[in-house]
DNA sequence: GCGGTTGAGAGAGCACTGCTCTCGGTTCCT
DNA sequence: AGGAACCGAGAGCAGTGCTCTCTCAACCGC
């Protein structure tokens, strides 16, 4: 990328996208995202509120493009973690989680736009998929190891509904390895507790209740682990 | 309540502040909290904006009082759920779970406004907490039964970290029974993906991923149930 | 019953928002 | 060199939360 022969308002441009977007994840940072304001990102850059809209034609635009640029940091977090092989399946998974959980709380306003209540009236359009998707994939991709490994016991069932199994043959598709439905449906289940997790630590639903986020957090990845590679 | 000698002006003073949080919960439904628009809601009931203020000092007064009713209204569904002793104690937990799904899948921007990323610069006040409480106790509740009934196998344990005990000793006052700390730390973990699950379904996280939300959702019920009373 | 106190609605107004449109001036491409 | 594309500035529209003042009706103690 970055074509050599890139006029100098090209450049311009592309700067000025960037710098709005750092403004925008300021505004996010200081207030949210349904108070992150067009025309304070215009102040804060010196410019005039329509001019920022040469640049992204709508606040949604600007959202949708700091969303993407979150689950890419997020996702690249969870490969990371995902990529370093040392220890036992368990370890990894517990890795990758707690990757995920530092990311979400260095950045909890942009974890609150990827995975809180989606903004009303705004529709993530379908160009965020692939950056949505990299996270779970990485995680599977460990378990994906973990089976390819003979080291998932797929013994301990629970009955799976066939609406649900359809389901699963899809999504099966679409992620690493060849998991099967048990092992996909223990995932989804690990998978969102995470998130439950996380949205309660991270949206204040766990204050006065629990302290010891990291404690607790950790706890209940070795938990998961346990279920996904064991099954209980 | 209600007592007898209320003034005309206290009766339409409280019929008012019913027919504007109706009011409200509809711009709720309409166009989601962050969007609810004090005006707009002046507008419905055919007065002017500022005459609002007389009942709600502020927007933010406002959420609150719905968020108070929405807890209240999901707590009463859930312990209307748990009220019901039919069937063994995995069915009433899946009951449980259930009753809360379906309040959720039937007031999503409700549910969003309780359980979704906290409207930014908006902090709910303390006495959202008892609201707040119900649903949780209702739900441990049917554990506490269990366990008295000598149906919760605690013997299959996952370390738990010291600074997280003491947590959950003081968790132990707040909630119905004796909740021995490895079931506590269960019925967290439980009820955080009950969360997370559902966050997923109504913020669409799961599109085009899962369309059997049903059977998926009591699947994963049946599975936590399974995880708490069993512990695998 | 009367008069002071309190509560309620209306209206104007402030500062802010997203977004549109037009108008000059710069840069680019042919 | 000239036409086209682009870009920033400014004015403006409709909407927002919220405040302040004004007026009038309801209340309550005497």
């Amino acid at each position: 990328m970055a074509n050599a022969p890139m006029t100098a308002r090209a450049r311009a441009r592309a700067e000025l996208v960037e710098e709005i977007k750092a403004a925008g994840r300021r505004q996010l940072r200081e207030v949210g995202a349904s108070e992150l304001s067009l025309r304070a990102v215009a102040r804060e850059l010196g410019m005039v509120s329509s001019a920022v809209y040469r640049y992204f034609a709508s606040r949604d635009e600007l959202l949708t493009a700091l969303l993407v640029d979150a689950y890419d940091a997020l996702g690249a977090a969870a490969e990371e973690a995902a990529a370093d092989r040392r220890g036992g399946f368990e370890a990894r998974w517990v890795r990758v989680a707690t990757a995920i959980r530092a990311w979400a709380v260095a950045h909890p306003h942009e974890y609150a736009l990827l995975y809180g209540s989606p903004v009303p009236g705004y529709h993530a359009p379908g160009d965020t998929v692939p950056a949505a998707a990299r996270p779970p994939i990485a995680a599977l991709g460990v378990v994906a190891d973990a089976v390819a490994a003979g080291e998932v016991d797929e013994s301990r069932t629970v009955p799976i509904p066939r609406a649900l199994r359809a389901d699963l043959a899809r999504l099966r598709a679409d992620v690493p390895g060849d998991l099967p439905d048990e092992v996909l449906v223990r995932c989804l289940y690990a998978w969102t507790q995470i998130f439950g997790g996380l949205g309660f630590e991270l949206f204040g639903h766990l204050h006065n209740v629990v302290e010891a986020y990291d404690d607790l957090f950790t706890h209940q990845a070795r938990r998961a682990a346990r279920l996904v590679l064991q099954g209980s």
